[in-house]
Order: structure tokens, then C-alpha cells, then sequence
DNA sequence: TACATAATGTTATAATATAACAATAATTAA
DNA sequence: TTAATTATTGTTATATTATAACATTATGTA
């Protein structure tokens, strides 16, 4: 169950359907009463704690889960644009079970990963 | 060929085994006349542009290429510890390959990629 | 009820990164 | 070898991203 905060901020990245970053967020939700930064970033690190978003590592930005809503989220995969920006949740089967049983040489295993592919999608590759 | 202050950053970077960041850095170098941050910005991006480093993005902080030197790095793979905050790189062939010839479910041909493993290292597991 | 835990509100500030402009050095082509 | 081009440097100011510290209120639980 979300609080209240944290509910207004995930329906508005929910809403973006695009990668969008905390100044922004906190653009938008100073009509609602949210004014500090500080009270964005608290609701995104526990939205992204429950798995509701992720991060975009590479963007410091932030979109909504499209896999396995409200599920804790321990591997992701984003594909983005380097043209355009646009990101998109990868959500392959193959590619995340060869990832969460992924071994390195010193035989450690592996809790979390988060993968980013980058390169340029059909609209931008056609220009 | 690399320029004086690349090569200055750099070797700080190398020396420094373990990820390091921009401001670190910067403090690192200022006795050897680089006072600015865009000074530091800039050779890291040249760095991360012909694969002398990599940018650990979840960290924000910057280790030296231990696998291919001198090659632009477009594949990087990363093992971090979560407790201790150790950081390695990641060299294996059959994970590249397969990651270098993923394509998405529209087709889309990647240029790079990142991927970062968390978990706990050895030492920080038996703790 | 009492206790613990989670969430909120607020001010200030830390940490990370880039814009804009001017000058100098290195490379390349005519 | 001069002119043109490109890469690098220097500098000041500022934008962007994120957290510290402290006080308060709400929610869940024994």
C-alpha cells in the first residue's frame, strides 16, 4: 500500500511513459503540496525499493515498472536511445535467467543486476 | 596518444584500484594545477570515449579499464559489492558474446552496453 | 494504551555536472 | 610553411542531482 506521497509521485511517472527525473517530478507535484526535494527522493527510493520504478542509471532518471507490477525488482534491462532518449523495459526471458544465475570467476553470486543497452531505436535509425 | 591532463587523471585513476570519483579526483590534482572541475569532466569524458576508463554509473565514480586497453569500450560488465563497495570488472567471453548479439523484440540492433551485478564479495560475505 | 516503525515536513547544504567564453596547442591540408 | 581545422586548456559562474539533520505526525502492532 502506497502512501500518499508516494502514490502522487508514482502516478505521475506512471503518467510520463517516458524516463523522468526527480526536478521534474518535483515540478509537477508542487500543486499538490509536495515542495522539497527531499520528500521526492524519499518516495522514489522506497517506490524503487518495492520494484513500482527503476532507475535509469545512466539518466539519473526514473520510469514505472512494466514487467511485474509490485514485485521487488532484482534484474532489470532497459534498452535506450542514444538519439531520442527513449527507454524501453526489456523484458526477456532468456536473457534474465542467464543473468540471475550468472557466476564470476571468483564464484560470486549475484543478488541484483541492472543492465543498459544502448544504441538507436527504428524511428531514429531510419532518419 | 594522451594529452597532460588525461594522462594526469588517468594515472590517478589507475593508481587508485578502486573507483574514484570526479571530485576526488579533483582534489587529487590540484597540486599538479588543474583547479577546476570541467577540467576533470573533461578528461574523464575523453577517457570513457576511448575505453581508458569506465564510468560505474550507479556509483558515479570512475575505474581504469582492466581488460582491453586502448580499445573503446562499448561492453562492460561489473561486479559490485554492496557492503564494502568493491568494484571489478567483469571479463567473460560467453556473457559479451551473448550480450554483444542481443537483440530486443523490435529488432533493435545494440551499439553497447553496461551491466551491473550486485551482491556481497567474498570477504563481505562471511562477515 | 504503549511501543515501534514508517512517513512527512522543513531548512540548509553537499555532491555531481555543465554552460559559456577566451586562449593556446596540435594536427592536417593546401 | 602557412593557413585552416580540430583538440585541449583555462576560468568563472551556475545548473542539476542528492542528502544531512532535526522535528513532527501517522500507522501498525504487541
Amino acid at each position: 500500500m502506497l502512501s500518499k506521497n508516494q502514490q502522487i509521485i508514482f502516478d505521475i511517472i506512471e503518467k510520463a511513459k517516458e524516463p523522468i527525473k526527480a526536478y521534474s517530478i518535483l515540478f509537477n507535484v508542487q500543486k499538490k503540496g509536495i515542495k522539497a526535494p527531499l520528500q521526492v527522493y524519499r518516495a522514489l527510493d522506497k517506490l524503487v525499493e518495492i520494484g513500482k520504478i527503476h532507475k535509469i542509471e545512466s539518466r539519473n532518471s526514473f520510469v514505472a515498472c512494466k514487467n511485474s507490477n509490485c514485485q521487488i525488482s532484482k534484474a532489470t534491462a532497459f534498452s535506450i536511445c542514444e538519439s531520442c532518449e527513449e527507454v524501453s523495459e526489456i523484458s526477456d526471458n532468456k536473457l534474465s535467467k542467464y543473468l540471475k544465475s550468472f557466476q564470476n570467476k571468483a564464484g560470486m553470486k549475484f543478488k541484483k543486476y541492472n543492465l543498459e543497452f544502448f544504441g538507436l531505436c527504428k524511428k531514429c535509425s531510419i532518419k
